[in-house]
DNA sequence: TCTTTTTTCAAACGATTGTTTAAATACTAC
DNA sequence: GTAGTATTTAAACAATCGTTTGAAAAAAGA
């Protein structure tokens, strides 16, 4: 064991992230039935049993795979949102100012590894495509604290509106986003990659375009 | 076998339709991996290798489940669309007489089997997260000609908007039907069924609300 | 009633799954 | 170098999967 704060970075640790790179590989093209522990292992060019010691289990090993990718676009969408804050310290925010801090970090991850088979994206539509035991750990875990802060934006920018309003509107903007990403997914998967970066952006821009148009349009609206 | 019209109505027949009803609940609840052969046999009370004397393999037997839920839906849309356009022959429709023909079928087979487990939403969203080897087959088989039919729609009456941005948005706009649909499916499942069925309807009006405005606001606008 | 077709059934096949075991190897610290 | 820990490995286990087989049962047609 390592003595006290180096981590002692053995083979062990090299082959932990081959192994957490490869099921980001399959858990983005395939979901999470998809990622078989023998697949991962062979692919990260390792023994399946290798797999269950550095993480137990499959769930466990898909989740640890998931918080390496999901955290570091939360706290991007958080410094975002505060920034946004701190450059108009009087006005509130613009509707298309919060969603773009909730939506854009996503796109720019997607820009990085465009056509990368475990491009982001993939991974974050098939989160929200599993079984709901597996689904809502990912939720609780990921989701919980960050809805909550674009919530209370969201009624900063509205005072006026009531809380069903806020709350459906931010639910079925939440919902298009990640409809988006899993059609973005899809359409990807059957051109077989013939769709470029370019359409990536254009589509994020349409997308905060569309949901901030969407929200602002079910406040104070009588149905 | 039967002469030549009438369907010989064997006990055959009645098992085939509890196959389906049971595959349906599956399918709904649990997607395509899992509806299980053995699954459907036990809770349809029959035998494993019936499921596969009456479907021939599993797929073929998903897919005739999903072809007798979408189709009716789909002839409902066309149908209303239809009437629409007949009760203003002279004027285009609006952005939200189109999406409402569009997504208020869905919503009232929402209400027909609320609470029931193989709700259509279930079914539609599932089918929307499969594997893109078999959700290709669906989406041509279901959604191609009836795509086109909206879009051309809706360029009557968005005669000045762009190809692009008519595309672009009805795509998002789709995505966002598809999206609330799953997370309403989600959300059922987390909530066990403690939200009612006058949430369905508030949510499929503030949907159409929703997309519209998304719809429009993306139309002929310099990003 | 007898023949023919349709339908059901128990059983097995071959493949794949997640997980465990116990021995072998690589690494680290003394 | 040696002791002790960390890691890798091949092999097996128990469970489940979709599909097939061949014979029994049910239904239909004559």
């Amino acid at each position: 064991m390592n003595s006290n704060c180096v981590q002692s970075q053995t083979n062990g640790q090299k082959t932990k992230i081959r192994l957490l790179k490869t099921a980001e590989k399959l858990f983005a093209s395939h979901g999470f039935a998809g990622v078989t522990m023998r697949g991962v292992a062979t692919m990260a060019q390792t023994n399946i049993a290798s797999a269950n010691y550095h993480f137990g289990t499959k769930e466990a090993m898909v989740l640890e795979m998931l918080e390496s990718k999901i955290e570091p676009i939360n706290n991007k969408r958080k410094q975002r949102l505060a920034e946004a804050k701190h450059n108009s310290p009087n006005d509130p925010l613009t509707t298309s100012d919060i969603f773009r801090a909730l939506i854009l970090p996503v796109g720019e991850e997607v820009q990085k590894q465009f056509s990368n088979q475990s491009s982001i994206v993939n991974i974050i539509s098939r989160s929200f495509t599993e079984p709901a035991s597996f689904l809502e750990k990912i939720h609780k875990r990921f989701f919980g604290e960050l809805s909550q802060i674009f919530i209370d934006e969201l009624k900063l920018t509205h005072p006026n509106a009531s809380e069903d309003d806020i709350y459906w509107n931010f639910h079925l903007a939440i919902a298009s986003m990640l409809g988006a990403f899993a059609q973005h997914r899809r359409i990807k998967d059957l051109t077989q990659g013939r769709c470029n970066e370019n359409a990536v952006s254009e589509m994020i821009e349409r997308l905060i375009n569309f949901v901030s148009s969407g929200f602002e349009a079910g406040m104070n609206k009588r149905l």
